[in-house]
DNA sequence: ATAATTTAGGATAAAAGAGTCTTTAATATT
DNA sequence: AATATTAAAGACTCTTTTATCCTAAATTAT
């Protein structure tokens, strides 16, 4: 398993792609143009970003010059926003063995270590927001897409 | 998405149950045994089981008498054998963001505090031996099984 | 008005995960 | 030897996730 769904992923890596892109407050970026850059399929890419759509955090606007922008500035939207429009909070409230009603009342032999370790994951998404990851994106020159392996060898190591 | 796939959650609890019943060097235990006391379907358990004897971890029997025990002591067994016998290591190795090549060279925008959370979860796994878990689940009665909510209700709380 | 662009939304398909069922092989017991 | 029991293995089904494609609706520009 992975910790988040593809749909997931694509989601976070096109947010963080419009963080950097930071536009005018009225202008809009289009989807089509964010999948190319990211390298993966527009019409996917639309049914994910309609699901941040219709939870608020984006505002999309059909037709010539439309696209999609944040709903807030980018640097009060926490990743964890993204992760839960999408995949939801389950993975940082659910028992870590699938076991309904886990609980200090009715504790999974999991239970103790999983509670305390998945706060510190949810503090990983929430501690971070867009605009400050964008930042770090372009000061160091970190990267959205995939690779492939002769792209790589053809990078710089950042050490 | 969760953290652990289904048929790993599975196998990881029939495993403690099997710690927990500890036989006789030479006895075996029945998957139509465990199956029914972890409320789950025969077929399904027997395909999962069959992974870990597949990888080494338990030494199946057929006929009368047949079933399956720990090819080593149970105390030898961590969690994370069964987890990777199972669902394999992606979890914890795979860029957050699933980027192929993403490393120290060419990390993505979450790379260096996911990989630092990945080595603790990982410990999470790797630091529980079989034998521990089935002890505190015989000395504080803990549960492997769903429960439904009316028994929940029933049950004393642990505080 | 017309044409072009862009998101919305539904239909469909492909792939993977989850689960069931049937047959086969091994083996213990009678 | 015959029977019953149990895991192994493969075929098959169902569901969810991932992905593609087509049409409709909105909107801008000509």
């Amino acid at each position: 398993m992975s910790l988040l769904s593809k749909s997931c992923v694509y989601g976070i890596r096109a947010s963080i792609l419009m963080a950097v892109r930071e536009q005018d407050k009225n202008k809009y970026l289009s989807i089509k143009d964010i999948a190319e850059e990211l390298n993966l399929s527009a019409h996917f890419l639309t049914k994910i970003l309609q699901q941040l759509t219709q939870k608020g955090l984006l505002v999309s606007h059909r037709g010539p010059k439309g696209g999609v922008r944040f709903s807030r500035p980018a640097k009060e939207i926490m990743l964890i926003e993204i992760v839960e429009a999408i995949d939801g909070l389950g993975l940082f409230e659910e028992c870590a063995l699938g076991l309904a009603g886990c609980g200090t009342a009715a504790p999974c032999p999991l239970h103790d270590s999983w509670s305390k370790h998945k706060v510190e994951l949810r503090k990983l998404f929430e501690k971070e927001n867009l605009s400050e990851v964008a930042q770090n994106v372009k000061d160091a020159g970190l990267r959205l897409r995939t690779v492939s392996q002769a792209e790589l060898l053809n990078m710089k190591s950042y050490k």
